[in-house]
DNA sequence: GTCTATAGCCCGATAGAC
DNA sequence: GTCTATCGGGCTATAGAC
């Protein structure tokens, strides 16, 4: 049986992917929660501290969804190549990038580090993954990996602002099959 | 002298820029414009009427500045690179990708038209200088130029939201500079 | 820990005077 | 065209009982 602080971040989390910050109302909160007002304030002291905990544990979670498939088997290069194509919800969008568009989140240190972190701590993976794949002759030289993985990362949050703007996953895939493609060129 | 029409609509501009659709209120419009209520509820039925109408001039606004950057001097691939790397206000984001967000304006049709519209109208004409280059030599043959316009324009999108996540336009420009170097990679 | 009650303000919209 | 008044409801909390 799960508690109502469990509840309570598991909603916001849900409501957060869905609605960003500004669209994410206490109210909302507690009525998909199935939790009262005075508990939510008793666990939390305001919406910013709620959200605050929800994008934590998002970010926590897609890390280690990343992290799995980053050190899973498999050529360094494919596993870039398999992040960029890793299925999720594309018409959903990203649950942490989601919120780089709301000003509130941006604005307010405490509430924009787990984004900034997840992309760091995303980016410095798959700069190493690229510079193996270089090493192992997969990728081909005089490219800057740190680069590189800022592009992979680019394409990915930018393929689904093209594909929501599409209502398509089309503009999505089509994205990432173009770096794929660049990424893979072999030398004539 | 501008008409309250005009002001209602360049307000709402800025507006949907900074805050998105859920954080833009009629109200807000009302005072930053110098507008009264019912001069807006003149003017326009309702607040997604308005959105619409401004959501339309920044699309005609933007594909504007796109196309004469895209249909001005130089190869055709110096021409999408610049493009790549057009200066805009890099930390406010993207004025139509902004949008897509905002699950009011992907669920309503008339909302959701500018900002596919726009996507398609640049990613066509990326397309078309993409082929041209291809055509010229500047560009690598085998490699589909339908696919790599859907990938410079989500590195553009997608490295506003690193950038916005990271409060810094370094992970922005990283972006820029890992796709021209896939770009513009000489065989060797 | 969770409840209900209440606060003060904003939301999007409508009505009708001028 | 623009004004003010008003509607029913939601917003983010705070207070204090249980």
């Amino acid at each position: 049986m799960s508690t109502s602080l469990d509840r309570l971040i598991e909603t916001t989390q849900a409501l957060l992917w869905e609605r960003g910050y500004a669209g994410t109302s206490p109210r909302a909160i507690q009525e998909q929660a199935g939790v009262g007002q005075g508990s939510m304030y008793h666990h939390f002291r305001s919406k910013a501290a709620l959200a605050q905990a929800a994008e934590e544990r998002s970010a926590a979670e897609l890390i280690e969804e990343v992290r799995q498939l980053l050190d899973g088997p498999g050529d360094p290069l494919d596993r870039v190549l398999a992040y960029l194509r890793l299925e999720r919800d594309i018409l959903k969008g990203c649950r942490i990038g989601r919120l780089a568009a709301d000003p509130e989140v941006v604005a307010d240190h405490s509430l924009r580090k787990p984004l900034e972190d997840t992309f760091a701590w995303i980016s410095t993976r798959l700069t190493g993954l690229l510079q193996e794949a270089q090493a192992g002759g997969q990728l081909q030289q005089g490219l800057d990996p740190r680069l590189l993985a800022a592009t992979v990362l680019a394409v990915r949050q930018g393929g689904y602002v093209l594909a929501r703007a599409a209502s398509s996953t089309v503009p999505y895939e089509q994205a990432v099959e173009g770096l794929t493609a660049l990424l893979t060129a072999r030398r004539t």
